[in-house]
DNA sequence: CCACACCTGATTTTT
DNA sequence: TCAGGTGTGG
């Protein structure tokens, strides 16, 4: 027997030896589902499988890079870059890199993130001139979102009854339009959000019966993690690859679906029975993982939820400690709470600070922790936060790079046209847009034939320096590396000049952020690793694309030795020696917005099932009493979540952490809270007298803070009063202000399309005055 | 054209 | 709380 296969229990082997035929592994949580897939593609491998002939795709670049590198680890070769790995959405937009254009997209199409393609939302419905109060971009775009999950068209859309229905009553009639509307104007920027690299790749299989055979032949045997989170179209693209040879591997646990709001339905797990005639089911049911006390604990969780796969996991494991049910006053006190109790365990169990997790249902929460670590000088990681990608910073230098790549695209045009400043403003890209949308072009077609469109001659002027610069970029294309070409434009647009300029806080960071983003452009050029194993795609536009499919995960180091904070959502998959699970209370988990269905519900309570099952060894379960939400105060209930755990899992009485914190929080369960459901008596004002006010009170009530009345002493203008030329304001002349009277020119600064004077008022101080604006007339 | 003060309205989870 | 939108004054 191969080496790989010890280790392996009865069920596992099972899973790894079958090569041929459809198979669908139910993998509990801890079931060893990684060792799984990775000792099955070395198997494939070892049987005889070309590498080139595996694809494997995971949800998130982290689980396909430790794929990667475990299959690499048990193969000991490195035939593993062979492999197709990767995520859905990376792998299909490398294909569709090559094939795009058969479908009208360029090639270098831009991939839009979400905030990109909210952005084109608004647009499309500001010119559509509907209420944006009544379309709120956000919720019209997870409309739109969700419908090309579902693989309904624009015409699908606006022909299905029941939709229309739906929408009549939401009262947002013009849905169907706007969606038609936010598809075109995509395909006109040459650009693809998240949903269309599904939805484009499907496209694609679908009309081209040549790639589809191309496809089907390559990947001869498809593997899919995380399968109860596919959503329709995902399966429908797995269905068409896989038709050809029924080499079809997906790996799920139902009890773990936690991204139906992203389209996933747990339908895909039923309907793949009935796909194929011959499915071999394996269940993995043993948990390596976890301690007996809180497998218990997950089971009887689950157990509240209808309609599920029958399964049970079980462990061999020690029965363990108690989960620890933990009650504070307020947010903060949660916060100061899990902090000494992580201080506390490392001291007397010899934890390391990457033995710890915080795991919370929404990133607002992570602020407290965060706080509340610093004091004790403990370092962690938050995961969640925005990507280094997408700071306004390196949104603003990618956006140079984005255009050259693409011209159309417009997203990008319209965020750097006037940044750094140059003379085009609002009103001039207004007219630039109007006049694109007429003649049926795009904003850079216009700016090219500028000249024919009756810009004032200073305007025209800033158009024509910005689209030979922005040319001269281009053409740089061709000689230059991408890392080349971004230092160039870097500087030659003077961003990173006014970057260094800017000498606050803010400033040198983003400074910095520019830096390391030139300098992972240069490390991503000269590395010599490939992905997938094909010729070597270097190019800006290669570029670009990969690294809108990153997320902040993808940028930190998981073994550092830190406390990781996340939301359950984002710690799927991952586990801890030791787990906070905080902020058990209604309303926040399970959420508001999650209470309405008992579908909602029962994702929510698979989401605690997830939270429970991250943790190794020991599990805390946190509630405050009170916490601030979007900036005021508010009391919670105790999650029904708590209340579903057998109290003989649970320990109620754990004081935890440092003494000091003894006197800032009530330790969960003395008999009368529970005997009056929960809570004690405190109101907010006991709870403030007693401890004091919460902490972070930045702002100073208002009868506290001096009103810096900026007292403009009244002048009345000489009559006849007349504004001088801007010519004749000059350093040392006397001048007459409208509103601030008499004073003295000292200094004549800004750009010269933009001239300000620096000038000394006899009455109302120092003040900088714009010379194309404020009125001033020189003292003869 | 642009900087800044003020106001308002929103808040789940993410590739 | 906070980001984004609007209004105002330079």
């Amino acid at each position: 027997m191969q080496d790989y296969l010890q280790g392996l229990n009865e069920r596992q082997r099972e899973a790894v030896l079958h090569i041929h035929g459809p198979i669908m592994i139910i993998a509990g949580a801890g079931s060893g589902k990684t060792k799984v897939l990775t000792t099955r593609i070395a198997h494939l491998m070892a049987s005889g499988v070309d590498a080139f002939n595996i694809l494997a795709l995971t949800f998130t670049n982290k689980a396909a890079k430790e794929m990667k590198e475990r299959v690499e680890h048990i193969l000991g070769n490195n035939e593993a870059r062979n492999l197709y790995i990767g995520t859905f959405h990376s792998v299909f937009a490398r294909i569709l890199r090559a094939d795009a254009h058969r479908l009208g997209y360029p090639n270098n199409f831009t991939i839009y993130d979400t905030d990109d393609a909210k952005s084109v939302v608004k647009t499309v419905i500001n010119e559509m001139h509907l209420d944006d109060k009544l379309y709120k971009p956000a919720t019209v775009y997870n409309r739109i979102s969700a419908a090309k999950n579902a693989l309904v068209t624009p015409l699908d859309y606006a022909n299905d009854y029941y939709i229309q229905q739906e929408d009549m009553r939401a009262n947002r009639p013009a849905l169907a339009k706007i969606y038609d509307a936010y598809c075109k104007r995509c395909f006109k920027n040459g650009a693809m959000d998240f949903d269309d690299l599904l939805l484009k790749f499907y496209e694609l299989l679908k009309t081209f019966p040549d790639l589809l055979s191309k496809y089907q032949h390559k990947f001869k045997f498809i593997l899919i993690d995380e399968y109860q989170d596919t959503n329709p179209a995902q399966y429908a693209i797995i269905k068409m690859l896989g038709a050809m040879h029924e080499n079809v591997c997906v790996v799920g646990d139902d009890a773990q679906s936690i991204y139906s709001f992203r389209g996933a339905t747990i339908q895909n797990i039923l309907q793949f029975q009935k796909d194929y005639d011959d499915v071999k089911v394996v269940k993995l049911e043993q948990n390596y993982r976890s301690t007996q006390n809180i497998i218990n604990a997950a089971n009887s969780v689950i157990s509240k939820n209808k309609g599920q796969i029958p399964k049970v996991l079980f462990t061999e494991n020690a029965s363990g400690e108690k989960i620890k049910v933990v009650k504070t006053m307020s947010d903060n006190d949660e916060g100061k709470f899990i902090a000494d109790t992580i201080q506390e365990q490392k001291l007397r169990n010899h934890f390391a600070n990457k033995d710890f997790a915080i795991l919370y249902r929404t990133n607002a929460q992570s602020r407290a922790f965060e706080e509340a670590l610093r004091r004790l000088n403990i370092p962690y990681t938050i995961y969640g936060g925005i990507s280094f990608y997408q700071r306004k910073e390196i949104k603003d230098l990618l956006a140079y790079l984005r255009l050259i790549i693409n011209t159309k695209d417009e997203e990008a045009l319209k965020r750097i046209i006037n940044y750094p400043t140059r003379g085009i403003g609002k009103t001039t890209v207004d007219k630039i847009i109007l006049l694109a949308n007429t003649h049926n072009i795009t904003m850079w077609e216009v700016l090219e034939n500028a000249p024919q469109f009756g810009f004032r001659s200073g305007t025209l002027e800033a158009i024509n320096e910005f689209v030979t610069m922005i040319k001269s970029f281009i053409s740089m294309l061709g000689k230059h590396n991408a890392y080349e070409v971004a230092f160039h434009v870097g500087k030659q647009t003077n961003l990173v000049k006014e970057l260094f300029n800017d000498k606050s806080t803010e400033g040198l960071q983003k400074y910095e952020n520019i830096q390391e983003l030139l300098n992972s452009i240069k490390e991503w050029v000269e590395s010599p690793d490939n992905e997938e194993g094909e010729v070597v795609d270097k190019t800006l536009g290669a570029y670009l694309q990969q690294i809108t499919l990153l997320t902040d995960a993808d940028e930190k180091d998981p073994d550092a030795d830190t406390v990781k904070l996340m939301t359950i959502h984002a710690a799927k998959g991952l586990e801890f020696e030791c787990v906070f699970a905080a902020g058990l209370e209604e309303m926040l988990f399970p959420n508001v917005m999650s209470i309405n269905t008992r579908e909602e519900l029962e994702e929510e309570r698979r989401l605690f099932y997830v939270v429970i099952t991250r943790a190794k060894k020991k599990l805390w379960i946190t509630y405050a009493h009170t916490r601030y939400k979007f900036g005021s105060l508010v009391q919670n209930e105790p999650s029904r979540f708590i209340e579903e755990l057998p109290e003989e899992f649970l320990d109620r009485t754990y004081a935890g952490g440092g003494t000091r914190l003894l006197s800032s929080f009530s330790p969960g369960g003395s008999a009368f809270d529970r005997l009056n459901g929960g809570w004690g008596q405190d109101t907010v004002l006991d709870a403030e007298r007693k401890y004091g006010p919460p902490p972070s009170k930045k702002t100073t009530p208002s009868y506290l803070s001096p009103k810096p009345e900026p007292k403009v002493k009244e002048h009345t203008p000489t009559p006849g009063f007349v504004a001088s030329d801007v010519s004749e304001i000059q350093v040392g002349k006397r001048v007459e202000h409208q509103k601030f009277g008499f004073g003295e020119v000292i200094k004549m600064e800004g750009a010269s399309h933009n001239p300000m004077a620096l000038i000394r008022f006899e009455h109302n101080g120092e003040k900088k005055i714009l010379l194309n604006y404020a009125k001033l007339r020189v003292v003869e």
